[in-house]
DNA sequence: TAATTTATAACTGTATACAATCAACACATG
DNA sequence: CATGTGTTGATTGTATACAGTTATAAATTA
């Protein structure tokens, strides 16, 4: 059975690396180590995360994770109760809209800006496609990790093409809480659907009209994520790992 | 000479306080202490923040201040090199022209979907009313920190007209950085011209037209902050309160 | 049996102590 | 004089230990 685990990055693979890779603290190894296993399943959503269990698991002490969770709690990955407990954060419909409408505001933007710089052209069109070239390949190996993956990649990159860091930074935030609730895997609607949309994207994308490209992603994403059926999801999601105490 | 200092939420003051305020740990006290210290430029960008000094300063120990800044780094407020120390994010124009985009996004989508659910009415109008009426009080007696408070509640308040929590929580984010950057003083306009922009603000969305209400928004929030020359602020701002050590 | 109290265990919040890393300076060396 | 090198001090990263709070369950009482 896996199980929750750091992730040091394996140096001695690129042997000249003089890619100074910043020195990534306990910290930030803890902090995905839980991303991962969230979503991953390993934890899902009103979960209960008590800090001395994956302090152990971790092999690292308290101080580490709990400035781990503390970023996490920040984000509204986590919810923390003093003296109570900290959980993975609940997932409502409510909270899943909210998480949507500001996901397709950012992209809009980012969108809006590349459009404004004039970088819908050749080379980003051919990394659009490529990645939507990606998707296809793992769709066709029915990799739904690797679509997922690739899907967000796609979106990602699309954002990065407004240079604007702060933007990346809060999409990034979204992104993780969208996977964490929905996992790597199940997504509402056929694989097929989704690499079409995405076509369809970068097609307006590569016309530049802003208007057009606003409500393509807005219908993007909610088409993409709005009809899941959440307790369902989870219940799933737990039956396949029934490893983690249940919400009391 | 004011210093940092923590601010417990004096309980004593409402004799019958059945309000059930969350028990603030040391890691929000601290926070909101470096917020406020920045804010009144007792910190500048890039100053560097010592955990040790800060925990004497502050009379805790350097756990909770070490909590403290692992969030603020996750928000974008403090920067981080490992084992080399940590400093309040330096300033560029790029980055404010960044977090105004992004605010601006958040707040039109905020002021767009308060449109759509009908809330641009009496009751609403009213309040954003108040508060510009507020702010003309404040003008009059000259209180520019007064002023700039109450600003920014009038944005926080048309963000909280559309529900949306994840939006609301980013919208602060980007306003404490705002504020921290530019103190609680200085803005780049008379008083006047500000609450006209406001009222203007106000007549549209009171007319309910999304796209104007974009523009709007928009041209607001550019103009009055756009052209603050960055450098003589923070020198200025360093010359009032020169307490801490310049930049290497 | 139901309700209430009390004790105990589990967990979080905070403080202290130690290890690892980096920057700056003195000093030697060519 | 420039340059490299060890040494020291300061500061961050991590671990351990203790204090405070909450919840669970046993025990007591009606």
């Amino acid at each position: 059975m896996k199980a929750l685990h750091l992730v040091n990055p394996d140096v001695s693979a690129s042997p000249q690396a003089f890619i100074k890779l910043q020195p990534r603290t306990l910290v930030h190894q803890v902090i995905d180590a839980l991303v991962a296993g969230a979503s991953e399943g390993l934890i899902l959503p009103g979960d209960r995360i008590i800090e001395a269990d994956l302090a152990e698991q971790l092999g690292v002490s308290r101080v580490p994770v709990r400035e781990a969770l503390r970023v996490l709690e920040s984000q509204g990955i986590v919810v923390n109760e003093p003296y109570k407990g900290i959980r993975l954060t609940p997932v409502t419909h409510e909270r899943i809209d909210q998480l949507i409408e500001v996901r397709v505001a950012l992209e809009t933007t980012a969108a809006t800006r590349a459009i404004r710089l004039k970088l819908n052209d050749g080379p980003h069109l051919l990394e659009l496609e490529g990645i939507v070239h990606e998707m296809e390949a793992m769709a066709a190996r029915n990799d739904v990790f690797g679509f997922a993956m690739a899907d967000t990649t796609f979106h990602r990159t699309l954002c990065s093409y407004a240079g604007n860091a702060v933007l990346s930074d809060m999409w990034e935030m979204l992104a993780r809480q969208m996977t964490i609730i929905f996992g790597l895997s199940a997504l509402g609607k056929p694989m097929p659907a989704i690499v079409e949309e995405h076509w369809e994207l970068i097609r307006v994308f590569r016309s530049g009209k802003v208007a057009d490209m606003a409500r393509a992603i807005s219908d993007h994403i909610d088409v993409e994520i709005h009809k899941v059926d959440l307790e369902k999801v989870i219940a799933e999601r737990r039956a396949e790992t029934r490893r983690h105490a249940p919400t009391p």
